[in-house]
DNA sequence: GTCAATCCCGACCTTTTTAATCGGGATAGA
DNA sequence: TCTATCCCGATTAAAAAGGTCGGGATTGAC
């Protein structure tokens, strides 16, 4: 349950291209002029371009724009992108000594907590975090 | 976003005192058994401890127990006690090349984000983790 | 009073994950 | 053709998580 500099580096880099519009490609090193490793921030740009939240152009003059619209990226993409689906847990899979196995009560408040943070992650769109609303 | 062994264990140990009841004092030996490696158990006790989730009885015939209710001990609790409060977002802390420094629309929308998943935590009680209501 | 069961605690080690670096290849505008 | 750029896999370094160990303190049972 925290905030890793993937995440953050990942946020920093959406929300600066949110910033850019789609006038030009901003290319990864003035990107990285955000305070960030460039050599590692291309990786996340590479991982963020195959979940399909970046595009790129190549070549000359070439560089990173959004995919779609700010407003139609939420956090819970730019997330689960980068460290992958929120995970569930596994409620008791060892021994079974404490009994319960499979639809334990567990389980059950697990999948409410999972669900409530992905829909609360999920409410947040990148024009939001440019705006602040 | 993601949860730890630390968390999983931790929420089984308090499910399985929250079963236990107030009867007697369940020993770290019988806790452990629900699959968890005793040493590193101790120590996850002991924090909860601390943390005031748990009370022990010490010597002979001791073990732990539960310090308050169950219906009074929430998932953000026992999760706060072990991973420590979750965390808030930096937001351009490096070179201010991305302007805005404080104020921000990231923060803004982060602060949103952890008290929105704060809420959604502390809404689930020991007890409902024992039912699955 | 002794003994055994128990909590207590800090130091250490191992494994996994995260973060960062590097080198070379492909692409395309000027 | 040259250079700025994306692309990508391999490697390394740093940090965190997960787990182990040994010895000390407490206390009920006998």
């Amino acid at each position: 349950m925290k905030l890793t500099s993937k995440t953050r580096y990942a946020m920093r880099a959406m929300v600066f291209l949110a910033e850019c519009g789609e006038s030009a490609p901003q290319p990864l090193s003035r990107i990285a002029q955000c305070g960030m490793p460039v050599n590692y921030l291309e990786q996340l740009l590479g991982t963020l371009r195959k979940h399909g939240l970046v595009r790129t152009v190549r070549g000359n003059q070439g560089g990173y724009l959004l995919a779609r619209s700010a407003g139609d990226i939420t956090l819970l993409d730019i997330i689960t992108a980068v460290e992958g689906p929120i995970k569930k847990s596994l409620c008791y899979t060892n021994t079974g000594v404490c009994s319960k196995q499979e639809n334990c009560g567990v389980n059950k408040a697990w999948e409410k907590v999972t669900s409530g943070i992905e829909q609360v992650i999920n409410r947040v769109s990148l024009s939001d975090m440019v705006t602040g609303s």
